[in-house]
RNA sequence: GACUCCGUAGCUUAGUUGGUAGAGCAAUUGAUAUUAAUCAAUAGACGAUAGUUCAAGUCUGUCCGGAGUCGCCA
């Protein structure tokens, strides 16, 4: 064996693994194997992009690699698969450009996706791969789609159950005993109208109930991508794909009903290990608020009072939300959104113009224009009133855009005591302001929305807390049928229809009665048809409407739109579990067996997109009793974005224009010239050094005939900044250059050295050359050079001894085994990376090359540089490529063990000396000795020590 | 504006219940050696401030600086 040649051992490695589908986990059919611990670790599932991979897209992947080898190693049965989100917009906006199929594309990227992550050597078990496109795959997406169809949500059991039980109970008592998540709109009735309906009208009435339900509903229509995008798929009024504005649409779309989850899916993030933050953005996203729904009566002039409105009318009451009933004396004015429904026929004549002339104003006003200014306070009078139900207060009505008519009820009970939007409005309207806590202070100069103290001014709660205020305000109102206590959620339903082409076809199709039902199950998959254009219609279809006799039985026309983006990927961990089944989406027996996911990572971006909908996807199944888990990935963690690091070649100003040849100066050599900073290639670029001939052979448009002012030693120095990395910024980083040069083995260990797995970072290639070497010295334990001139000059020896280890020999590779263990648990790998560095220059100094040392740093390390390892492994004297079916090495606390330690003596704090004592030795002869020590003596100069602190086998601290 | 997290050497970072601040890169020096390096050695840091303590990078308060999330949510 010559000196490690990194490409070749590599290579062979990788496809020692896949020709021998190493990493294939046992089935659970198979009972030996199986019976050992299961551990599923997930990365989150790409979307195959034109650009291929950068080095920041490998870093989760490395770190859950890292763990599965680490948990083969410890005796589990490890799933860890790979595959592909591969529907979406990006193939179909280069399809709709040029023409080509999107799955032409989408092949293409992939196969050099495979290629690229193949060649990191990562442990997949690659015949389980998935792709999102294949209708072998989401012929089960759409299963899942009818099943959600096939569902309504019972409040009384809180699941989901299949809607024959909700016709069962409209059938003996119609809608009475029905406690369902459904539409506002949805009609009561008996069971003797419920039996007399026909076929299509209780059809129809079940439409209000399932799942997943056709609406009416504003949707984000973003008119640069030809789609309706999620909320989520929306950042401050643009698209986040392209950045296209988007604009509010009423559209007839598909909903999923995941407000009927909205619950659990706030308390499951209680049992679950994810990040605090991702946590904390999906209860912001959720947004439950506890509070109270109020009726406000409206008055009238000719009914001057609240007891003469007849509260059957509906009209005539402005329902409210409030989370702070309790401050309900304070009540001095009433705000509707201006869109508000009631706001016509509360317009009195007098105020008609002025309330016309603020509605459209509010109208012109984009979302944007709102939020950007929160200080201005506008609003108007609508010259209506209506009652406070508790005091028969008239109260003024206003309109004011500071209140949503999405949210709640779109109507506003001010407190201006309390609130202090309400105390702004109140003060600029000259309103008035009312106390209604003892608690409260300075509301003359602003609100104070304090709980303490007791209230006043407050009639039937006067001198109670807020609890027992709320709890008798609530009692009240609902004994009068004025109101109730609510629970809000600012969550809607998900928008479930994209009119876009690649994308799961809906699997339903409209009858002559124009209702939606679903295809036979047995014509699953509903195959994308051909179509000539990727682009909607004439009238404004689908591109789906351009499929040529696209009919269901030849005759129903589909559905046109197709499902979002992140339909395939809400159930995909399932499938790698029984990948090819044809029957099941997955087999109960592996879904049993492997139940959820351990161990979960991928960015953060997905917070509240793919991470929300997963859960309630999984949520549902497991209401219908598919799965056994009621939450999907147990643990997550989110890797930090990897940045760029951009290099800049500074070009004097003035040149480099037609007849002036660029002049570029070195960074050093500025002296505050006037420079354009132009972006050059990272990768012409070392240890900021710039190549100058690659420079001028990559742009030679550039650099024609330039002048470069270099520093005194010739080389010319770049500038640098962190940056997103991209390929406008030239500062993309593709990692088979690194593999390249300095092998997979090194680039994953890099990677995790860089810094914690959390946090972002930029990518910098200059330290790598450390873990290169690394890399070297660690094989040179194993292998020594041949001396120049010898005739076996160039070959390497193999100087692995049998011998035994020393104490100092087994305490350093033993320290390495506690740490390294404890590191992978609390998936800290930059630190272990650290620790293997320190072990290796240890064992190189203590000149140590003993089988029983390095065998079992092979193994510690093998989890992070698999390649290196399984070559070192076999040159042992092992089976080759079995170094995954090997166990980690045990740990033993007693070769840490000393029989003296090394007292760090202090005076006042401060370290002046050490001395060595037996571990076992008394507190009290420490003490004795230490303070007759030379060192100490001098520090005392003779005083007697106030006090002498002896903290055995750490510290001793004397003060003076 | 609210909430969360973070400030350790030139850079990237480690530091468990408070108990001698550790690495890698870069830098400098030396040796082997010469187009490519290898080895050895050297030096360098707790954002500021006040407190608790025998003892503070670690705990508490205030300030300064940075990152992320939410965005009028009644």
């Amino acid at each position: 064996m010559a000196e490690y040649n990194h490409r070749e051992t590599e290579k062979k490695w990788q496809d020692f693994w896949d020709k021998n589908q190493t990493y294939r986990p046992a089935e659970p059919s198979d009972k030996l194997s199986a019976a050992r611990p299961k551990y599923y670790a997930l990365d989150m599932f790409p979307y195959p992009s034109g650009a291929g991979l950068h080095v920041g897209h490998p870093l989760g992947y490395i770190a859950s690699d890292i763990v599965s080898r680490y948990k083969r190693l410890k005796g589990f049965n490890v799933l860890h698969p790979m595959g592909f989100d591969s529907f979406g917009l990006p193939a179909e906006q280069y399809a709709i450009q040029t023409g080509q199929h999107p799955a032409v594309t989408t092949e293409a990227n992939l196969t050099r996706y495979i290629e690229q992550l193949k060649n990191i050597g990562f442990s997949y078990d690659w015949s389980r791969e998935v792709r999102t496109s294949d209708p072998s795959y989401y012929k089960w997406t759409q299963w899942v789609f009818m099943e959600l169809f096939r569902s309504w949500y019972n409040k009384d059991t809180n699941k989901a159950e299949p809607i024959e039980t909700l016709l069962d109970k409209f059938a003996t008592n119609g809608t009475t005993d029905v406690n369902a998540v459904c539409d506002e709109n949805t009609p009561a009735f008996t069971a003797a109208e419920w039996n007399a309906m026909s076929k299509q009208q209780s059809y129809a009435i079940t439409l209000h109930y399932r799942l997943t339900y056709l609406a009416d509903a504003v949707v984000n229509w973003c008119p640069g991508l030809g789609t309706v995008l999620a909320n989520d798929e929306v950042k401050d009024g643009v698209s986040e794909r392209g950045g296209y504005p988007v604009e509010q649409k009423l559209m007839r779309q598909w909903m999923m009903r995941i407000t009927a989850y909205a619950d659990r899916l706030l308390t499951g993030l209680d049992v679950i290990d994810w990040t605090e933050s991702i946590k904390e953005q999906q209860r912001n996203w959720i947004g439950k608020s506890v509070g109270a729904s109020v009726k406000f009566p409206v008055w009238s002039a000719d009914t001057s009072s609240f007891s003469s409105i007849p509260p059957s009318s509906p009209k005539t009451f402005i329902e409210v939300f409030t989370t702070r009933v309790d401050t309900i004396y304070g009540v001095t004015f009433m705000v509707l959104a201006p869109e508000h429904e009631l706001v016509p026929g509360l317009t009195t004549p007098d105020q008609q113009d002025a309330v016309a002339a603020y509605i459209s104003a509010a109208k012109l006003r984009s979302e944007r224009d709102r939020m950007a200014d929160t200080k201005a306070v506008s609003g108007v009078f609508t010259g209506s009133y209506c009652i406070n139900p508790f005091n028969d207060e008239k109260v003024p009505i206003f309109l004011a855009d500071y209140v949503l008519a999405g949210y709640g009820t779109g109507a506003v009970m001010a407190v201006p005591s309390g609130d202090q939007r309400d105390w702004t409005f109140a003060t600029h309207f000259g309103l008035p302001i009312v106390p209604i806590l003892d608690g409260q202070k300075d509301i003359d100069k602003q609100a104070d929305n304090t709980k303490e103290g007791q209230y006043i001014n407050s009639g039937i709660v006067n001198g109670m807390s807020y609890k027992e205020a709320t709890t008798t305000l609530i009692a009240w109102l609902e004994a009068r049928g004025l109101g109730r206590g609510k629970i809000n959620f600012r969550m809607r339903d998900a928008v479930f229809s994209r009119q876009r082409y690649w994308g799961e076809p809906v699997p339903v199709y409209f009858n002559e009665d124009g209702l939606p039902y679903l295809i036979d199950e047995a014509d699953l998959p509903l195959e994308l048809p051909a179509v000539d254009k990727y682009l909607p219609t004439e009238t404004g279809e689908p591109p789906l409407g351009r499929a040529e006799g696209w009919r269901y039985k030849g005759k129903y026309e589909y559905e046109l739109s197709t499902m979002p983006g992140w339909a395939g990927s809400s159930w995909y961990w399932y499938r790698y579990m029984d990948p090819k089944n044809e029957t099941e989406f997955a087999s109960k027996q592996t879904i049993d067996y492997w139940q959820n996911v351990d161990l979960y990572i991928g960015g953060t971006e997905h917070a509240t997109g793919h991470l929300l909908y997963s859960r309630f996807w999984n949520k549902f199944l497991y209401d219908r009793g598919y799965v056994p888990q009621d939450e999907p990935f147990k643990k997550l963690i989110n890797q930090g974005m990897i940045q760029g690091r951009s290099n800049f070649v500074y070009r004097v100003s003035g040149t480099g224009r037609e007849g002036v040849p660029a002049v570029f100066v070195s960074l050093n050599q500025l002296n505050g010239r006037e420079v354009t900073p132009l972006h050059v290639d990272v990768n012409i670029v070392e240890n900021d050094v710039l190549d100058i001939e690659a420079f001028r052979q990559a742009r030679p448009d550039l650099t024609e005939a330039a002048e470069f002012i270099t520093e005194p030693d010739g080389r010319y120095i770049v500038g640098a900044e962190v940056e997103k990395m991209s390929k406008s910024k030239f500062n993309v980083v593709n990692p088979d250059m690194i593999v390249e040069r300095y092998g997979a083995d090194v680039l994953r260990l890099y990677e995790m050295f860089l810094g914690p797995l959390e946090q972002a970072k930029p990518w910098n290639t200059n330290g790598i050359d450390g873990v290169y070497r690394f890399i070297r010295k660690f094989w040179r334990l194993f292998y020594k050079d041949s001396a120049a001139g010898t005739p076996d000059a160039g070959a390497s020896q193999w100087i692995v001894t049998d011998e035994a280890p020393t104490p100092a020999e087994l305490k350093v590779l033993h320290k390495t085994i506690q740490k390294t263990e404890a590191d992978i648990e609390a998936y800290s790998f930059n630190t272990s990376v650290s620790s293997f560095m320190i072990c290796v220059n240890e064992l190189a100094t203590l000149n140590c090359h003993k089988r029983a040392v390095l065998q079992e740093l092979v193994l510690l390390l093998s989890p992070y540089a698999p390649h290196i390892t399984e070559e070192l492994w076999a040159a042992l004297g092992h089976e080759p490529g079995t170094l995954s079916q090997a166990a980690f090495p045990t740990f033993n606390p007693n070769f840490l063990v000393e029989d003296a330690f090394e007292y760090p003596i202090q005076i006042n704090g401060k370290v002046r000396t050490t001395i060595s004592f037996a571990v076992d030795r008394a507190a009290n002869e420490i003490e004795r000795e230490v303070l007759a020590d030379e060192i100490v003596q001098k520090w005392l100069e003779g005083k007697s020590p106030k006090k002498v602190v002896v903290v055995p086998k750490r510290i001793v601290n004397v003060v003076i």
